[in-house]
DNA sequence: CTGAAAGCGCTTACAG
DNA sequence: CTGAAAGCGCTTACAG
């Protein structure tokens, strides 16, 4: 391996010139540092990142945690490629991302304390409050990111870029008042993530401004069976209801096909919408209408402002505009 | 940030003893390597990865580079979680995964000299012959996984891990012929990448097999559109068909659109068949049966491989076999 | 069983 | 504009 000593050799100076030169330091000669890089070049040289590091105290990476659940069936197909965005994101700012799932209790202290990592991006809801009390207590870099561990939900001094749930739930709900319908079931899984309470706040804040007093709310799993089966055991409800607000958009299939098969017709007899705007909405027959969190935007602005708080020490409270993604079945 | 030198202080020892006690060396008498690991402990000290990954010039950590493409709509829905699944492996056998984009021409040089990863999984088909030249001639550890560069194709000495596409199109095709199907289309891509070209190998065998002439191929863009644009444009031919073999789910996909919009029953007058078995299949009506790419053999296979030939410099050719996944379309 | 010393490949304050 | 020297935090061959 060619090193900066190999090339002083060559170029008959100091390792200290060859660093300068590489590092287009202003004080050096035009001559000597054209040289310099000459002989670099043809060598093929590059910097010893472990050495860099070491010497610099940092090492460009940017971690990132994510959560155990994130190869489960929601999280592969609603996290969608969220990773080769962030990576990305990282490159074109420079900069490497490190991910990895919590492995063990003290992962994330480790990461800190060996210095692998310059900053941190937490994607887990359930990482622990020891581990957060040390993130905050040694001041390291952090955001979370998506979620937010729900005994901090309520802390004002926690750093995060996350998608506007509430809002999410007021625009899915409104559109569908908007349509004309009154009775709207909201399909949710309020038990299994706080993200889901508050899209269900906004369906409730959008019915109240309507003036809307009867709620329809079912607390179930967030998948397409279990959407699937709420629907065809609460097939006598059903008769009442005018549309479904489903909180995920896996859900909103499942119910969709449970309608299928009760013979009623979407948006006909019951409009749909869904929540994600997950890939598969647009192959599907009716066209998923959705609202939309845009996974771009949140790797693109958690990538930027973790690597601004990395130099700045400023808060990040970034909330990201969820979207309502029209198309056939609501 | 706590040093073995702190520690040492502590224990009244040298920093050596600290470093061989905490590296759990033999010749260290237990009491002191206790008191020592309990100091540690307290002081939750971690060693700095810099300066060992200097010292031991390794880094622990494997390089992945994806294809571009990654995250087009192909990739997110196809790579469903994979890098997910290769960080997971990598963890599981105490290394770091570096994944990235080759964002410059001479990326992969860099990576390797600035001895930044010990190894390098290659998931990219359009990795310039220079930088395999590269990667063969400094005989840094590497493994072609699930692609191969087409002028590498034929050489032997290339190490890889990956599906065996041919054995897919094989069994697609034979199982539509154990059904009594004759007369099969199929929707490859024959233009864009080799696999395809493979598939219809595949495809070609077991009509040969079976002692059936007709061949029909249509060579056309690899997306739900354009094979839904192909199934009505060639109505004609359709009629004449039983079964198709779409050389990708999303072209199933689209082929099935086109065909419910003919009026016509998928499988009772055109069977049709997939392949990739994305999780979306699970989720249409009517159930995709498919040809499944098991993605998580592909990144353990991988995982382990890379770390067995970081060590060993041995040779890596495997293949991985496909699944006949059965389930409604055909 | 333990320590002193050199070295991994850089960067940079200091001196000239 | 350039060099010698110290230091980043480890590991390990050598000596005892």
């Amino acid at each position: 391996m060619v090193t900066i000593k190999d090339i002083a050799k060559i170029a008959g100076v100091s390792p200290s010139t060859v660093s300068r030169s590489l590092n287009d330091y202003p004080n050096i000669s035009k001559k000597t540092k054209e040289k310099i890089k000459k002989i670099a070049e043809d060598l093929g040289f590059e910097f010893n990142e472990a050495a860099r590091n070491l010497n610099r105290k940092k090492t460009n990476t940017i971690g990132v945690i994510i959560p155990q659940f994130f190869d489960d069936m929601r999280g592969e197909i609603f996290f969608a490629n969220l990773l080769g965005k962030l990576i990305r994101e990282a490159q074109m700012e420079g900069y490497h991302v490190r991910i990895e799932y919590e492995i063990e209790k003290k992962y994330i202290r480790k990461m800190i304390q060996s210095r692998s990592v310059d900053g941190l991006l937490l994607m887990n809801p359930f990482i622990s409050k020891e581990d957060v009390e040390f993130i905050l207590e040694k001041n390291f870099p952090y955001i979370f990111l998506h979620y937010i561990p729900e005994n901090f939900m309520n802390t004002s001094k926690i750093n995060y870029v996350r998608t506007n749930q509430k809002k999410g739930g007021y625009l899915a709900t409104k559109y569908l008042i908007e349509k004309g319908h009154r009775k709207i079931l909201t399909l949710s899984g309020l038990s299994i993530n706080y993200e889901f309470k508050e899209r269900t706040e906004g369906y409730r804040k959008a019915l109240k401004e309507a003036g809307i007093g009867e709620e329809y709310i079912l607390d179930i799993d967030v998948t397409f069976e279990s959407a699937k089966k709420a629907i065809k055991k609460n097939y006598k409800l059903l008769k009442e209801l005018d549309a479904i607000f489903a909180q995920t958009d896996l859900m909103a299939l499942g119910a969709i096909e449970a309608l299928e098969e009760m013979s009623l017709n979407i948006p006909e007899d019951v409009s749909v919408i869904g929540f994600d705007n997950i890939q598969i909405g647009t192959y599907f027959k009716p066209r998923l209408t959705t609202i939309e969190q845009p996974l771009d935007k949140l790797a693109k602005i958690g990538i930027k402002n973790i690597i601004k708080l990395m130099k700045d020490d400023v808060k990040v409270r970034k909330f990201i505009e969820p979207k309502l993604v029209i198309r056939q079945s609501a």
